[in-house]
DNA sequence: TTTATAATATGATATTTGTCATGTTCTTCT
DNA sequence: AGAAGAACATGACAAATATCATATTATAAA
């Protein structure tokens, strides 16, 4: 496994903020974790000692509704950090993360990260900042479920993802999801997710490929409502 | 107006954990700000120079959909801290504030409380010890917003406020709100809101007097799905 | 007090979304 | 290759919610 202080990933997120020595520090405890697709990184209700580096991959955060549907509140790819709130709290993680295709992190244990919290102010900022951001987007989610149609929020989603995530070298989205996916991202019933999506595909607004979905027309979709 | 130092209010908030000294140069250089109800507090897109301390009053944070409705975030009353994220990042506040009955705050600027982010990580650790709290709760937010039905969210708010602000010498919830403020924090029409509370009070989960509510049957609103 | 204005209330109806049923098309395993 | 199971798709209907219209009541201003 590779050492921190060299790692390029870390520049997506806080960890860049570490000196030499702490990411030094770093390196020698934390452990590389790969984990396939559909498989449960952690779990609503566990207690987390520490944090995940995405090196690769994509995992959904989400979590059970009462009804006993899973709501996804948010995606996390390379550079992402998890379990943020496990450095600054002593409660249970209140999401699950669960792989959406393979992936490949580092976990780096609470105990030796939260000297760096408190001795480096520059690393805490950037936790702060990012977990502000963080904050910035769950509050515009708040919005766009009470307040967009189920449609809307689906064009939304798409774009998101094509903005956010990129696409690969057909133009297909680079992040696959199954239908069940979209609808629990959207917040709407499977079957209402996989008629929107035909009916963008009818409208020429999106095209398929097996799983994959090329984005046809980015512009009528900001039009939805 | 009184000092920072003996003010009891900062209790509630992460200005607990300034030393003696800082919380001195923050008095000094604090301002007292009195808002009528309905009055705007500072409006999405503004750029913030500081933070607000909540004193009295409850205000709420909401955000403007494209739909032209605006859907509430979040309430905050007495020592909450309004505008954290100004303090961390360069960019606009993504919300807006309002008053909902008249209020009492004290603002800080920026520039003085900058300082002792960087330098002191007690504080810093508890300014992002609450937001991640905060976090937690959108994403909560969310959730329900997703996946529970309008009445259900109703009565969640009616507990919601129950529990965290409490209620009136005559058991009345001591937070009083307009049928339009229901509705924008539900995330519903005007008229769904008045309809759910019209058939809450027909079921005699709840009574009324006027604007004020009164919780009847705590029990029964928990299992409104 | 009267008057104007906003807030609350309720009915009728349209639209959106969920649910259940059923069929088709992919994957994966042997 | 063939079978079994999962994912996808679509129709028919039910339920939830929004919208529009119109009263009624409360509140504030003159």
């Amino acid at each position: 496994m590779g050492k921190c202080e060299q790692c390029i990933i870390k520049e997506f997120n806080a960890l860049k903020s570490l000196t030499k020595e702490e990411l030094m520090r770093v390196s020698a405890c934390k452990t590389g974790k790969l984990y396939k697709k559909g498989q449960v990184i952690f779990e609503e209700g566990e207690t987390l000692n520490g944090v995940y580096c995405v090196r690769d991959g994509v995992c959904k955060l989400s979590k059970l509704s009462e009804n006993g549907k899973d709501q996804v509140v948010k995606l996390v790819v390379k550079g992402g950090l998890l379990g943020k709130r496990s450095l600054v709290s002593e409660q249970k993680t209140n999401l699950s993360a669960v792989a959406l295709n393979d992936m490949e992190m580092c976990f780096i244990p609470k105990s030796e990260i939260m000297n760096d919290l408190s001795k480096n102010p520059k690393f805490t900022m950037d936790v702060l900042r990012e977990m502000a951001e963080d904050l910035k987007e769950s509050d515009e989610s708040i919005v766009n479920m009470a307040q967009k149609s189920v449609k809307a929020r689906m064009a939304e989603i798409l774009m998101y993802i094509q903005d956010n995530f990129g696409v690969d070298d057909e133009g297909y989205l680079s992040i696959i999801l199954s239908r069940e996916d979209y609808a629990s991202i959207v917040g709407t019933a499977t079957e209402s997710a996989i008629r929107i999506l035909s009916a963008f595909k009818k409208e020429g607004l999106i095209s398929t490929s097996g799983k994959r979905i090329k984005v046809e027309n980015y512009n009528s979709l900001k039009w939805i409502e």
